[in-house]
DNA sequence: TCAGTGATTAGG
DNA sequence: CTAATCACTGAG
């Protein structure tokens, strides 16, 4: 018999690998309502419920990084879901990402808000989260994975923020989905 | 509405 | 090497 359904749906429970690589549209709303778990530098625990997330999905997405093809910057888009994709965006901002999906099948969740916080910005300034992250395996990690946290919330989805180089197309998608 | 700020990328 | 671009934020 395969790996319980029920105990990986149990609170304060590490989500495994099978959760992250399925397809990004399947795991982005999935994600909402999730826990993030970082250790903090004085080794202190903290988790944040998350709120906003956007789909970016292989290479037909011209919102996707990864549409350009593999760059060292977009390399880790590549791997099995799981790992984090963390880049800086106009020179300030670290952007926080899970990979989703199977290898060669580049696609990621843009983490764009947790309970309280508000931002893909805010969220990695108030996590300390910068370039160190990069590649960063949830299922593995000592210092970040995600849990789950009860009942799957409600949500909204809307088309996602900030992607007008995209093309209508891409840019009407309804791919950002939040509480 | 718009400046800040620097890694990343394509192109010469 | 150069120059454009950028999945943002906060001030006015």
């Amino acid at each position: 018999m395969e790996k319980s359904r029920t105990e990986d749906m149990q609170p304060y429970c590490r989500i495994s690998r099978d959760f992250y690589i399925r397809d990004v549209l399947e795991v982005a709303p999935g994600i909402i309502g999730k826990n993030l778990v970082i250790v903090l530098h004085d080794d202190s625990v903290a988790r944040y419920r998350i709120s906003d997330v956007e789909a970016y999905r292989g290479y037909e997405d011209k919102a996707c990084h990864a549409s350009k093809g593999k760059t060292p910057r977009t390399e880790v888009m590549f791997r099995e879901g799981g790992h984090l994709y963390v880049y800086l965006i106009y020179g300030m901002y670290w952007m926080l990402n899970i990979v989703t999906g199977t290898e060669d099948n580049p696609q990621a969740v843009l983490i764009r808000g947790l309970a309280n916080i508000s931002g893909p910005g805010k969220v990695t300034k108030t996590l300390s989260i910068d370039r160190s992250y990069y590649g960063e395996d949830l299922v593995t990690s000592s210092r970040i994975w995600l849990e789950n946290a009860g009942a799957a919330p409600e949500y909204k989805t809307s088309p996602r923020i900030g992607i007008d180089y995209a093309g209508e197309y891409w840019k009407s998608r309804p791919w950002r989905y939040y509480i």
